[in-house]
Formats: C-alpha cells, structure tokens, sequence
RNA sequence: GGGCGGUUAGCUCAGUUGGCCAGAGCGCCUGCCUUACACGCAGGAUGUCACAGGUUCAAGUCCUGUACCGCCCA
C-alpha cells in the first residue's frame, strides 16, 4: 500500500477521489436540526453568470471554505449557500454582443420573451461553468440548496419586499439624468461609459443682461459663459456664479434674457462654480469667465445645481438626439420663434455648429478657445454620451417608516441627517451599536460614510434581463381594484394622473385581469443589486417563514472585496433588517484584490489574467489555495507575478511562480507523509505508554500544542496568513526537518517502535486536521490512507482522539497546552544549534557529510548534562562517532572551534587554518558589534533608570555572554598564531 | 476634490501592545541524487525598514509633513 504511493503528489488523482468521498457522504449538506448544533451560515457572494471566474473568484472562495470547513470541523451546523447573479446589464450586454458578432442581430431584432430565452441559454451555460469552477477548487457548498437571483425561490423574495416597500411608500417614480446613448437609444450603467480624451473648443457666448449696471463704473451689458456643449444652452435654465466672486454682489438675483429663446433667467449664487484665474494651474480655473450657464436637464453637476436651487428642469432633445420640442421643452409654446424653430429636428452636433454661427452673426460669440477634455463615449456605439433625464423608479433611503419606529425608535442618528427608522439608519445603526463588524476595522468608515451621505436609490433599469418591474399602471385616478393583493398610489404627471399599482406575488390571474382592462406593466427592470440585497434571506425562502430560514438567518459571515461594499453589502444589511428584521451577518470579512506583479488589476483587455482553472491543472487546486491563503493579509491589495507557461497539453497559459510555493509544500507534505505511513504498519494504540515518551516526542508534542493553539486562534481571528505560516513551521521546519530525522533509527527498536508510532501517527492525524480548511483535497486523501493504516490514534493518557470515517467531518484538534514543555523545547534548541554548528564546520572546512566526526563541548554544568544526556541525538543527526561535554574540557589541538550561547564547540581534527581564521574573525566582529551596542546602550543612565527592569537585566546577561564570548574567541585566534 | 491603503533583501511579503546588532518564501552562491521528498537536503551572502522632522532611555513600529504608487467615492 505505502509503496504505491508516488513519490512526487500528482493532484489530480486526490482531487477526484477526495471529491467522490464528500459526495457520497453528503457532508456539505445542512439541514435544520432544532438548534441541536449552534450553527454557521456564509451565503457566497454570488458570481455574475457573465463570465466564468477569475482568480480574485478563487480567492474569495478559498477564504469562505476555509472558513466553512473549520467551523464544520468544530461541531457547527454549517451551512453555505451557493449560488450566482444574473448581474442585469452586464449579461444582457455580453450577450447582445455576441448575437450582433455572430448573427448581425440586434436586440431589438427579437421579441422581449425570445432575447430573454438567448441569455437564458447563457446563464445555463455559465451557471454550470462556474459550479464546477467551485467544485474544483474545493468548495464545500451544500450544492442541492443552490439559488440563482432570478430563480422563482429568489424572484418571490423580490416581488414581496418591492411590494411592501411599495406599500410602504418607499418606492417612488422620479427623474434622473442618465448615460444616455442616442445611437443606440439605451440606458447605459456607468463603467460602461468609456472615457476618451477630446479635442473640443471652450465657446464664449454672451448672455445679455435684461437690465445693464455699472460695475466699478463700467456698464456692463452681458454676462460671458464658458461651454463646451453650446447645443445645451437651449435648455438652460440659470447663470451661475460662485457666491465668492466680487462681482457676485451685484450679479447675483439680475436676470438675463437667453440668446434665441428669449427665456429669462436669474443669475444665482453657488459654490460649484469655479472662479476664474488665468494663471491657475488648474484647467477649469484657467477657462472659467466666472459664469456658468445651468442646464439641468442636460449635465449632471447641473442637475445637482438646478436642484439646490430649484430651477426649472427643460430638456430639448428627442431620444435619439435631435433637438426636439416634443420632450420636456416646457416653455416651448411661449418662447417659440423662427430662430428656435429653425433648430428643430437638427441633430445635437449641426445644431452645435447653427447655434455657434447665430451667435457669431449676432456678435455674442467672444472667444472660441481649443480645449481638450474627457468626453464619456458609448463602449458600444462610440458615439458621446448624452445625460438625458428621464423617469425612474427610486426607493427612499433617509424617509422615515412609520411601523418600525415602535420597535426600534425615531429621530436622527447622531450626528446625521439619517432617521434611525429609515432604510439607511437600518443599515447603519448595526454598525455604530457594534453588532455588525468590519475585518480589517478600517472598511466600517467606507460603509459609514455612503450610508451618511446616501442618496435615494434608483432601481430601474431599462432592460430586458432581470426582475420586471412588477408595477402596472393605467391613465387617469383609478380605484384600487383589489386591495387584499394590490397597492396603488397615483402620480401627477404634465399629461394628467397616472395610476400605478403593484401586485403581490402569486396573483398572475389577476396581473391578467389588469392587462386586460387596459392596464399596462412597466417595461423595466430591477437594478441586480435589488435581487443582491435579498440575497442572505431570499435563498432560504424568506418569506416563508421556514425552519430553514429560523435555523440559518440571521447568517454569521460575509466575505467579500472592498468594491461592493457600498453597493452590495450596505444594500443586504438594509434588506436584512427590513424584511427579515434583523442584519444578514455579524462580521464582514474584507480580502484583498489581486493584482499583477506590476500593481495592475488583473484584466481580460490587459491579458494579464490568471485563471483558476489553469492554475488547478498545472499546479493543483490545494497549491492554489495555499499560496492565495498564505498571502492573506490585512493589506488591501496582493501581488501575484504572472508568468507564462506552457502546459503538458501544448497550451500557452497565464500561471505565477508563487503557486510553486503551494505546489511544493503540497509535495512536502505528500512525502513526509508517504515516508511515515511507510513506517505505521501495525501501530497499535495498545503498545502505546506516555512513561516511556522520548525528548523528541516530548517535544514534538509540545510544538505541536503550540501550533494547535496558535492557528485556533488565528483562524478565530479570521486570519489566514498567520495560522497557515505556524502549520508550515511546525511541519517542515520542526516536524519534517528533525523529529522524522530523530524517529529513523527508532523504528528498527522494537522497544521505541511502539511509541513513534503512536506519537508519529497522532501527530500527522493532527497536522492534517489543522491543515484541512486551507488545502482540503491532499489532506482528505492522506486521511484515508492513514485510516486504513493506524484507524485507530490518540494517545492514551494524554491526548485521546475521535477518530472519522472522513477528514471533512473529523473534530478540529483539541487544545493540549498541558503539552508545552518549555524546558524540554530549550533543550531540543540547545541540541539543534549543536548541529548547525557542526554542520557549519563541515561546510566550511569541505568535510563530507559521511565522514563521522569526534566533538566535544565546553559548557555549563546544566548543559553539558543534558547534552550528554542525549548525546544519541546529536551523535545521529551530525554523524558523530565521538561526543562529549563537560564545563573542563578544553580545545584540543587541530580542532576547530565554534561559539554559541554559553557553549564553546570543538570539532576535532579539522584542520583548515585559514577556513578557521576566517569564520573566527568574522564572529568575533559580530560578537563585537553586538557587544559595543550593548555597552552603549548600558553607558546610558537614562535606560538604566527609565528601561523596564526585565530590559535592563536581560541587556546586562547580554553583555556578560558577549564579553566570555569574545574571551574564547580571541583565545582561539591566537592559539591558531601559534 | 474627499476618503482609505501601500512604500522593509533582486522579487513577493511577515513584523502583534515601541525592547531587533530586522525575518520568511522565491531567486542567488557553495556542497550534496544522505534508503520520504532535487517540487528535496545542508550551509551561506544580501537591507540608509521611501524621504524629512518630532516624541522616547529606546522607533520598521507612535506623531507631523513630503514624495511616489494604488483603490474607492464625487
């Protein structure tokens, strides 16, 4: 069986034959068990079924297994919830692309039902994709409970809680500018709108006053605005100017009539505007005439400016980008004239070039100066951006909830403007109150300061994929035709009333009966993050009130990147409290971004990539985790050098040198294993007495309560560099590097066999648990084998064990601090530097490790004996043939001679007098350099009387060993002289 | 513009409440196919802890400022 084993760890086998282990058992299953287990519940943060995952996916994921496995070992009912995201735009867009690149189709080629049905076939596709991608990273999900945001379990959770926010009056129909793309005529989210360097034109234009004054005795006829885009002017609304400006004074609250429209507007007063310098470095500054014409239909800061002031809101262009009379142009029937009308029906760049020429013709044009400029272009037609108003759907965030302020209090929050019974004072109150944490601490202000400064959110979307908005609405005040199951409110409009009602869901009869009279369901969707925000309860079936939903809500972690947290994880603590009425989860882990090893996003147009699976196949899911792990920090960002490499198939893929490190420790821990199992046959725990323990299992048990401990507390502490970085010392650097060394000869002594065996299995069973969460596969596998070999460990009388038909299932290492022996760990370390020292000799002076080597040691009483003691030890392990110590011995001639702590060290008969004079000189100089700061430090009296005692005696002890130290050392210089 | 990070060995990063003549892995140099592992073993070299001030007996660690890099929000 052990010589079947390979010698170098080949992933694949252990991976499959791990996962079918997992399967059959169902343990990644969680069922409701009426609070017998406390449980644990992680819902994923679902993957866009866009594309497949990326390595920033596999991080992510890696942290919750770990997570989730842990907590499965300790006992918990764990539960983690799988799932992806239909991700609205983002899907509808990579599709729409690739029907147009291969059938010349359009969207609106197609009927709404048939284009839904193509990214249907998308999801389907990816769905599974991205699954399998989880699964071969090692997920423990509990795969039967997987959801999808628009599966009819989770679009029930939507179209109850917009209902009762409906209901509630928190869902309200207003305007908002919106990316606009006139070529295509659709709504565009904002990282779709690419940002392009134009060279454009500042035009001056003159807006002459209704009435001129005087300004330092000077008339002054017209005001002169800076744009960029003088098709707007049609549409303006104010002049601005910053309330700073001198001339403000004056200005500010005079009218001037608008070139060829003849509107009036009044020159107000506000900070956004920037005063002109001319000198400024500052592009804005250096342009500004101090006059900023106000469109609020047609820019967003405008928008905002014309909100502040409440300025009237004219749009004058058609959605397709034509000026137009026909779309919001409000005063049209009092303004029109032949100059306006002639504009009419022009696209919005002729008209640019009409309305320039008008005012050059009339002498208002002052300046056109060349100025480049951003100018967001569609990612899709290429065509400028256009900020187009138009009527969405808002929920309000800072608006009080009546029913809710019973149960948890009204008024601001402190230091707010947020009522704690609004839906942001839900989210943020968590926060502040300390239930709901941030890991590292420092995200908890990006999280509070959106919720501070949140606006209404807008959750409409006009788009074919994703929840329709389940609002129908019909001209005119209509009555609430069945009140049980619908809630109506009525919206004026400029063409009269507008009845709008929502429907609760699971009444499509009656959303038939509506139609049929005349009633009409709102084309748009839902923003996604409003399906993300349900997602913690939505996937437990909330409404219902299930036992699987009082078992597993509220959730214990999120884990997830700093991007989302305003828009995602503030949305789900919103939601939580609203529907479910409590927060999703306590604490919320934020990872790293992974970035290039040149500090860039990792991107599909930069090619620099790495993806996971790729990374499984050449390296092995387990590497995979174990470097990502091990470069979790708290830091906000981590670099992983991509490098190319050509896989066993021929393929040319994007990999990094830091999964070597993964890969190797991997093979380390296949071998160490390999080698002890080789040795386990027919360990039995009966042959087992703690009285006869040898110092190497002493210690070995000893370091390993150490790291027990330490990765216990680390993983607690949502750690994952620390407790893995302790594993790997504890394994290679203690385990590996010098107990399996110690334990060779013993398994040839039948009266030490028994006890290795025992110490040895137990210790690998531990190692293996602890290291279980971080690289699931390898360990399970080894498990196994170890199972058949010694079933049964522990080690009787001080340390008993449950044994596991599986690793996934087996109890977390209990803590056996009992264990730590300090004096036994400083004698092992005594021993150790023996070694090095000789080792060091060997090195330096070319002696062949086979040759065996005479040593004796001058040292204290105390030491000597223990070093005698277990003179074995150092005899096997350095290839000693001879060894002594004792605080009289002395230098024998032709020896060569190495200082450490209180101990001088003779290695007999290697005589290299210059190697010797070299390696002497060179720890003299650093015993002398150590011993010069010491006295430096103790010259001092400030540290001699403000140092902590313990400081102080520690330095003085310091001193005393460098000063003996320097002694022998100078001694054994000139004893080579002679 | 506001907020948050980062800057430690050639590379990627640790460094807990200030006590360090500064650590790990990779890479590099030397010697080893030592009957678990060359994805390995043994040994070794390598640092103005970004810069400038300050606090302190003591600063990689705390404070102030500067520079560069990055992310988020407007």
């Amino acid at each position: 069986m052990a010589e079947e084993l390979s010698k170098v760890y080949e992933p694949k086998n252990t991976e499959q034959q791990a996962a079918q282990i997992w399967a059959a058992g169902n343990y990644f299953h969680a069922e409701p068990d009426g609070a017998k287990r406390k449980p644990y519940t992680i819902v994923i943060p679902p993957p866009n079924v866009t594309a497949a995952l990326h390595l920033g996916h596999a991080l992510n994921n890696t942290l919750q297994d770990i997570l989730i496995r842990y907590h499965r070992m300790l006992g918990l009912n764990t539960l983690w919830m799988p799932g992806t995201d239909h991700a609205g735009i983002a899907t509808q867009t990579v599709v729409e692309k690739r029907i147009l690149a291969e059938e010349g189709k359009k969207r609106t080629d197609f009927k709404r039902n048939e284009f839904v049905a193509r990214v249907q076939a998308w999801k389907d596709e990816y769905e599974i994709r991205i699954i399998d991608q989880l699964k071969a990273m090692g997920c423990s999900c509990d795969w039967q409970r997987t959801r999808f945001t628009m599966d009819e379990t989770c679009a029930k959770a939507v179209r109850a809680t917009f209902f009762n926010l409906f209901k509630n009056g928190l869902i309200y129909r207003g305007k908002r500018l919106v990316n606009w793309d006139p070529a295509t005529q659709t709504v565009l989210a904002d990282d779709e709108v690419e940002h392009e360097t134009i060279q454009g034109n500042f035009w001056y234009l003159r807006y002459p006053l209704v009435e001129p004054i005087q300004i330092d005795g000077k008339k002054v006829e017209y005001v002169t605005v800076a744009t960029t885009r003088p098709e707007t002017m049609l549409g303006d609304t104010a002049v601005a100017m910053n309330p700073g400006d001198p001339r403000a004074k004056v200005l500010v609250g005079k009218k001037t009539k608008l070139p060829i429209v003849g509107r009036i507007i009044p020159i107000i007063a506000d900070e956004h505007v920037v005063l002109p310098n001319p000198n400024s470095e500052d592009e804005k500054a250096k342009f500004s005439t101090g006059f900023l014409k106000v469109t609020p239909a047609h820019d967003p800061d405008d928008w905002a400016i014309g909100q502040r002031h409440k300025l009237e809101v004219i749009n004058v262009m058609a959605p397709d980008g034509s000026i137009s009379d026909k779309f919001g142009w409000t005063d049209w029937e009092q303004i029109k004239n032949p100059d306006a009308e002639n504009l009419i029906g022009m696209d919005r760049f002729e008209a640019r070039e009409a309305i320039v020429e008008w005012f050059r013709e009339e002498g208002l044009l002052e300046e056109i100066r060349p100025y480049a400029h951003e100018v967001g272009h569609s990612y899709r037609s290429h065509v400028p951006i256009e900020p187009y108003l138009s009527d969405q759907w808002y929920i309000a965030v800072k608006k009080p909830i009546d029913h809710l302020a019973k149960k948890i209090g009204k008024g601001m929050i402190d230091g707010t403007d947020v009522p704690v019974n609004s839906l942001a004072g839900l989210a943020l109150k968590p926060l502040l109150d300390g239930r709901l944490k941030f890991i590292p601490e420092r995200y908890a202000k990006t999280y509070q300061a959106w919720l501070e400064n949140l606006r209404d959110w807008p959750i409409s979307r006009q788009l074919w994929w994703g929840h329709q908005i389940p609002v129908w609405s019909k001209a005119g005040r209509q009555k609430n035709c069945c009140e049980h199951s619908t809630f109506s409110t009525v919206v004026e409009t400029e063409q009269g009333p507008v009845t709008y009602a929502c429907v609760k869901p699971g009444f499509e009869e009656l959303e038939q009966a509506i139609v049929s009279e005349g009633w009409v369901r709102d084309p748009d969707v839902l923003d996604t993050w409003f399906s993300s925000a349900l997602w913690p309860f939505s996937t437990l079936g909330w409404p219902e009130e299930s036992p699987l939903l009082k078992t597993f809500y509220p959730g214990d972690v999120l884990c997830t990147a700093r991007e989302i947290i305003t828009l995602w994880v503030s949305r789900m603590v919103m939601m939580g409290q609203y529907c479910a009425g409590d927060i999703p989860f306590k604490d919320v882990y934020i990872h790293a971004m992974i970035q290039d090893g040149e500090g860039r996003k990792m991107s599909k147009s930069l090619g620099n990539g790495i993806d996971p699976l790729v990374a499984i196949n050449s390296h092995g899911a387990d590497a995979m985790r174990f470097t990502l792990a091990s470069m979790t920090t708290d830091t906000q960002d981590i670099r992983m050098p991509v490098a190319q490499m050509t896989l066993p198939d021929g393929r040319v893929e994007n990999t990094s040198p830091k999964l070597d490190v993964g890969r190797n420790f991997c093979n380390k821990l296949w071998n160490a294993s390999r080698f002890a199992m080789m040795n386990l046959e027919g360990t039995d725990p009966a042959g087992f007495d703690k009285t006869k323990l040898a110092i190497t299992d002493k210690w070995i048990l000893s370091r390993l309560a150490r790291t027990i401990a330490e990765v216990t507390a680390g993983l607690d502490a949502f750690k994952y560099n620390e407790p893995l970085n302790a594993i790997y010392k504890f394994f290679w650097n203690d385990f590996c590097d010098w107990y399996l060394e110690w334990a060779k000869p013993r398994m040839f002594d039948s009266a030490q066999k028994p006890i290795v065996q025992n110490v040895l299995a137990f210790v690998l069973d531990q190692t293996l648990r602890l290291l279980h969460p971080f690289v699931p596969f390898i360990t399970e596998g080894i498990f196994q084998k170890l199972n058949e070999l010694a079933p049964t460990r522990g080690l009787k009388g001080i340390a008993e064990l449950n044994g596991a038909k599986a690793l996934v299932i087996a109890d977390w290492p209990k803590r056996i601090d009992a264990l730590i022996n300090e004096q036994i760990e400083r004698q092992i370390d005594n021993i150790q530097t023996v070694v090095r020292c000789v080792r060091d000799i060997r090195s330096k002076c070319n002696i062949p490790p086979s040759s065996k080597l005479v040593v004796s040691i001058n040292a204290p009483n105390d030491i000597s004996g223990i070093l005698n003691a277990d003179a074995g030890l150092l005899c096997q392990i350095a290839n000693l043939k001879e060894f002594s110590a004792s605080h009289s011995v002395s230098k024998p001639k032709n020896a060569a001679a190495a200082i450490a702590g209180q101990m001088q060290i003779y290695v007999h008969d290697a005589i290299d007098v210059a190697a010797e004079r070299k390696r002497l000189t060179k720890q003299k100089d650093q015993i002398e350099g150590g011993k010069k700061s010491i006295e430096a430090k103790l010259a001092n009296e400030n540290f001699i009387a403000r140092a902590k005692p313990e400081v102080v005696a520690q330095a003085k002890e310091k001193l005393a060993e460098y000063t003996e130290q320097l002694k022998a050392v100078e001694k054994h210089l000139a004893e080579l002289n002679d």
